[in-house]
DNA sequence: GGAAATCTATTGCATATGCATACAAATGCA
DNA sequence: TGCATTTGTATGCATATGCAATAGATTTCC
């Protein structure tokens, strides 16, 4: 068989692209994951806090105080990444964590008051974001996507 | 007014954050996407090739040689993301680059001869995560996931 | 014709994420 | 009891992204 050229190999990538592009699940969701995330970023960014720290924020506040393989679960997030995000949010002083009293290895995590504080402080921005993005997606498209996400996060733990 | 105590500010956060918990659109959109990710860069991770740089190939692939800008704009990517991934899979010799002979100021890119095969090879890989990610949302939720994404992508331009 | 506005791409800075690894602590089982 | 396994976090490595600022080229508009 004749090696092909870069032009033959390019043609029959095009052909390829053509059929597949814009059919791609994965390419839709990122692309609706980052229009959001610029929504809510917008409303958080006067208070520098990112929308995954709000996402932290509400899961820790939720929990009240909780180890941080709690939050991952809740949120859905590797423990690498949410320890990296805590990381973060402890520097800028929103949360605290302390050794968990039952168990050596975990480590609890709280707001701090300053964090809390914050967090009030966010609500209101977060409502707007929230009430753009429905905007956005409609009514129903707001349910569906709640939806689709729903199974896709019960769908964890075999 | 007295100044709450951490105790009373993390007890109001919380009663802020039980209210909202899990109605977060933007939460819901990441976790989904985060979710599919995983499902394509499983199904691409043989070829050493990521989700997005797939996106990005298709991109390419399908306009044939165009322009960054152009294909940031197909894909809905910042310049400055796209200018990096395509950095990286220039480094790995899929892509290459030249200057648009019509304007100094962009570069054309298009996909090499191996980009082109790798292309190629990935396509079924593709096809299998997209059967997965069609199976995990349903026939109907791919369909309204799309829809959505749609709503999104063409509410670009003023 | 030339200054000003616009466009194209890149880079600095900061986060976000995942996988593989490393480690320590807790648990289970022989 | 003692070791193997599991569990909870953290780190190394790599990519993904966005915003702001920059450099250079082009176009616009006096």
């Amino acid at each position: 068989m004749a090696r092909r050229s870069a032009e033959e190999s390019r043609a029959a990538a095009q052909r390829l692209a053509l059929e597949s592009a814009g059919a791609c699940l994965l390419f839709r969701v990122r692309a609706l994951s980052r229009t959001l995330t610029g929504i809510y970023d917008e409303a958080l960014r006067p208070l520098a806090l990112k929308p995954t720290q709000m996402n932290v924020m509400t899961a820790v506040a939720a929990r009240g105080e909780g180890r941080l393989s709690e939050v991952a679960d809740m949120i859905a997030l590797e423990p690498s990444s949410l320890s990296r995000i805590v990381d973060v949010m402890r520097r800028n002083g929103w949360v605290e964590t302390v050794p968990d009293p039952e168990d050596e290895r975990a480590r609890l995590v709280r707001l701090t008051a300053s964090g809390a504080a914050l967090y009030a402080e966010a609500m209101p921005r977060w409502r707007k974001a929230q009430a753009r993005a429905r905007e956005l997606l409609g009514e129903e498209g707001a349910q569906e996507l709640t939806a689709l996400a729903n199974a896709s996060l019960s769908r964890r733990a075999p």
